[in-house]
DNA sequence: TTGTAAGCGTTATCAC
DNA sequence: GTGATAACGCTTACAA
């Protein structure tokens, strides 16, 4: 067998001379351990260099005070600010983070939850509401507290989100607004959230009485500027009459911007563009984009914290919080 | 003691009418098993819906299957693109990857080294070559095999990345090339790699007989497009004689570039604009923006193998790799 | 090829 | 407030 870390802590109890089971609440509820022997169990546990093994604990206590969170893609600026908001409130109270990043594959998804189901987690935090059949199987199987992120809904799961319908057919409505008849949407990726954008934007024209199908451009493919304005060229060889262009993302919206400023098409007074997220980028493009901001990170944050509550108290409802959006009117509309 | 996730190998192995540690061989060296006993345990995990503890594995084994990776931000691409790659080696050998992002903060390095250490991970990849005294001891006292990303060191740490400074001087001398004469240098949160890179132009600079100390701005806070663009106000208001910036990464470079157009500065004729790290917006802003490519990619690929070697075979070499950087010469410079 | 026994480092339980 | 003992679920060492 081969040798573990080294100092385990008996190691400790021992230099201390006192019981294992005395460092073990020393350490973990130090109000039921005199001040004396606190004191010289800490001594001994920086002498030795003791560094308590998650393992054994959880395997002792079943609970491994960890939390997996599943997200679509890494290379997404959005996902980033969900997971900080979500270390930073996981992090000081003692739980660890396992990333599972699926690349918005669904299949994907479901290995990783299987994967990492044998680190067993306290809880998941998941991105989106729908998934695999037997991924949800598997959560209710092995009794994961869940909080799902970034979408709501009426079926009683814990979400924290927005409604990515709501948002964008309140883009749509703000272009309609302007003034603009032929809205176009350019799609990529094609995710549950841009499927919910783009249902708000048709929502949205079809009250107006302005959908035109013939008007949306979408592909699967992943979002990048490049896509953003290949599409552009793409949708004004179709329509030369589209006079708006909703995109599903700020990076598919700032390669239309900029595709525009090679063509000399005017933004916004030939074609207005919008995009979704308020990158960074988006405020400082030419012209700046109009776009909606996302509570990103608080929603990671608020997951997180819903989490630890239903992690504390089995009893605890599941409440999904709707954290909104905001319309950010620049001068690309 | 509360219930752990249900099913234990035992209870699989009572399904298949063989002993627990057949199980354990089936699932692990499978060659060691026969054909037929192999097929009734595989039945019996599916039925049961068996996962392994990953606990309990590790504390038999002394093995966790698990890597640790220290990274200083989660919201630079640079270090994603690197995360990814390690995630694309990792993955598939089976083990898992633990993130710990110290938000470049050397002290906050050490305490999660210290945190995770708990898990007991097999080996650490680790950011940059410079760290603290205690950090260093801890991975000598627990014997853990590491890989430095990013940089490369002579003094027999294994090593993947490419020189930092040799980046940092080869843009400079491109400046000179171009005729520039009074080269300044934009450098934000200041962390080890930006002052190589300052070191690289310094001593660029100082060949060429053009160094001049007062045509340096430097500022630790993180970087963005608005220290960016702030920064290139107060350079060309001290200095309106300085003919080219070396920004210490695109972010600031891609706010100079903006800053420059609003102002009405001529990019390149009066001054060049050189960034690093080449973001996909570097190929995408007005003009396109000068900057060095840097393998980030195959740099978390190759440290992960690395890393892979070092723990399949104790007495393997720790080869350190130089994967490169290039200039890429765009209309900004 | 398969099984038995012991132990990995911690915590729950129950006693003092 | 402190301790003895027995798990937790798995793997190593050794035996058959």
């Amino acid at each position: 067998m081969r040798a573990g870390s080294g100092v385990t802590m008996h190691d400790v109890a021992r230099a201390a001379g006192v019981s294992a089971i005395t460092v073990s609440r020393a350490l973990k509820q130090p109000g039921q351990v005199s001040q004396e022997l606190r004191e010289k169990i800490a001594r001994a546990v920086d002498m030795l260099g003791y560094v308590p093994s998650r393992s054994a604990s959880a395997l002792a206590s079943a609970r491994s005070r960890t939390a997996l969170v599943l997200i679509p893609s890494l290379s997404n600026t959005v996902f980033l600010d969900t997971l900080s908001g979500i270390e930073d409130v996981l992090q000081p109270a003692g739980y660890q983070m396992l990333i599972g990043n699926y690349h918005y594959d669904s299949q994907q998804e479901l290995q990783l939850l299987r994967a990492y189901l044998q680190h067993r987690p306290d809880g998941v935090l998941i991105t989106g509401l729908a998934h695999e059949p037997q991924f949800d199987a598997l959560l209710s199987r092995h009794a994961l507290p869940a909080v799902y992120m970034m979408d709501l809904a009426d079926d009683g799961r814990c979400c924290v989100g927005f409604s990515q319908e709501d948002a964008g057919a309140a883009m749509a409505r703000h272009l309609l607004a302007q003034g603009r008849r032929k809205i176009g949407f350019l799609g990529a990726q094609l995710d549950e959230r841009v499927m919910k954008r783009l249902a708000g934007y048709r929502l949205a024209l079809h009250e107006a009485g302005r959908h035109d199908a013939a008007l949306e451009w979408l592909n699967p493919a992943p979002s990048s500027m490049q896509m953003g304005a290949d599409m552009l060229d793409a949708a004004l060889a179709q329509r030369p009459d589209c006079d708006a262009l909703f995109c599903c993302n700020d990076d598919l919206a700032l390669g239309a911007l900029f595709r525009c400023r090679e063509k000399g098409i005017a933004v916004p007074e030939r074609l207005a563009v919008a995009g979704f997220n308020d990158l960074q980028a988006a405020a400082w493009s030419t012209p700046p984009l109009t776009t909606v901001a996302t509570p990103r990170r608080q929603i990671g944050e608020q997951a997180a914290r819903q989490l630890l509550r239903m992690l504390e108290d089995d009893a605890v409802e599941a409440a999904s919080s709707d954290l909104g959006f905001q319309l950010m009117l620049r001068r690309s509309s």
